[in-house]
DNA sequence: ACGGAACCATAGCTTTTACCTATGATAATT
DNA sequence: AATTATCATAGGTAAAAGCTATGGTTCCGT
């Protein structure tokens, strides 16, 4: 059995003045309580604390051994109160943090290495995985933050607009195949898309799919067909791309996504704001290219 | 406020079940006493530990902090109470041994190296001066075991005959002066001889007084006077002395002695195994001279 | 020697705290 | 849409901790 914090700082008091009733007097108690609280104290710990004379009290070899070490573990008592208080203070602690990996490929590499650097106490674990279930995995507490497109409202979300970006279609500059579409499918940008050409009348022999948008990029760089694919991919492709013209378009708004009850950890704060920073920055600077 | 130990270790089993109603259940309490003493524990750190959900709870950043330090304040409890414990069942601590210079003298060095060589985790501090005022020491928890002669019996004593002595009158085998008389004033046994002496009309002119036995022997063995001594510190003079004929004698018995409450402490009966020893195997040994 | 003071333990009572049952509210699941 | 699972709240009850009064020792001063 545990005893309770009060009974230790009872017991340092005792064992100072060797004297129930001047201990209980400074620990603004009655006598008969501290007698009660120090039987409390030995039964917890299982052995005899106290020597009871008439000339007050004096300690056993196992009451000396809990004094030595009564104070040390009130201090850890009273670190488990302020380090939890801190973590919600101090920029420190493991976080989660969720994004497809195409938006980790051009974007994390901008603010993770000083984040990391400003903030030695910090550690992070990545996570990737379609927008809409890095949003539920924020919902669901799974993931602290998240970089996500097009987050859908939810009241216990906060979410920060970072940049815009656009879906449509790409091929390669000198030769490509018009008949093959490259995509991922579980995107619903392309699924939007998809549906608004073939109201229009597009038609597409094939579709070669991939979940990963690099090498989407790639197989469409190389003239494999007509790719689906955000323009901060297509740029980053290793061969030039060229946007297919009269093709329909899907807005992505890239967000920063935590819950309501994160807001005040300063720790996210301090994510949040070198994530923003970035995107600031380099928005500037890809959209001044 | 600090936290209370209940509630820290109802924290653990949430942490680890995630699920409130769950966690009461194992815990033995009502889902309804386990809500409110989160709500206790979350007031008592002044920050949220768990983010409740329709699926259970998760725990927040504090939460986890929180987690961390509850354990490792569980075990170092836990440590602090084994400590206690065996420091009652383990030869180990620091103890107080009191017993008169002289009787230091002749069986100290015999028993102690031995026993702090046997157990390095043993610690002693010796306290000497007569034996009534080491008894009473003893009594009032000021020295943990004491050699002393003739202890009165007390209810909170325990008390283990070591050894007889005779405290008789000595005098140097060539010349001695024998109308001077040396002697330890403060003895009980030198005052009981004294009136014995004075009943059978013995006279002495002059008495030199000393608190050391070694010190009243060696005058008496350079033929200062006659002294009064146990014959055991008479034996060890540095030159020989002879017994006084006719003289009146005050048997000495020699005991150990410590409190009742003590006699389970492994460390005392390790010191009262070595003492005891000791003094059957020298008392064969002297007699057997 | 004797009365008072000092000290700790116990008893009885009161207040505070913890706990339980019943119920409510809400989201997830079937 | 009904049901289930989950946590929160309300109101009453039981346990715990505290206080006052008292008892039984021992120590001390007169």
């Amino acid at each position: 059995m545990v005893p309770s914090p009060a009974d230790l700082t009872y017991f340092i008091e005792v064992a100072h003045t060797l004297n129930l009733s001047r201990a209980a007097e400074r620990l603004g108690i009655s006598q008969p309580s501290l007698s009660l609280a120090m039987q409390r104290l030995e039964h917890a710990v299982g052995v005899p604390l106290l020597t009871r004379g008439k000339r007050g009290v004096v300690l056993t070899q196992a009451g000396r051994q809990l004094h030595h070490h009564a104070r040390s573990l009130l201090q850890v008592w009273e670190g488990v109160r302020t380090g939890a208080q801190t973590s919600m203070r101090e920029i420190r602690g493991s976080y989660v943090i969720g994004c497809h990996a195409s938006v980790a490929l051009h974007s994390l590499s901008g603010f993770l290495p000083g984040l990391m650097a400003a903030h030695p106490d910090l550690h992070v674990s990545l996570r990737h995985d379609l927008s809409r279930k890095i949003a539920a995995d924020v919902i669901g507490s799974k993931v602290d933050a998240g970089i996500v497109v097009n987050p859908v409202q939810h009241p216990d979300l906060i979410i920060h607009p970072l940049c815009r970006d656009e879906v449509r279609l790409w091929s390669a500059v000198k030769k490509h195949n018009p008949s093959v579409l490259v995509c991922d499918p579980d995107l619903v940008q392309t699924q939007s898309l998809l549906g608004k050409m073939k109201k229009a009348g597009f038609v597409f022999g094939r579709i070669i799919t991939s979940d990963n948008l690099e090498v989407i990029a790639d197989i469409t760089a190389h003239g494999g067909g007509i790719g689906i694919l955000p323009a901060q991919v297509a740029r980053r492709a290793r061969k030039k791309l060229e946007q297919v013209a009269h093709a329909p378009v899907f807005y992505d708004e890239h967000c920063l996504i935590y819950r309501m009850e994160n807001r005040n950890v300063k720790a996210l704060q301090a994510i949040n704001a070198a994530i923003r920073d970035f995107f600031r920055t380099d928005g500037a600077r890809t959209s001044g290219n």
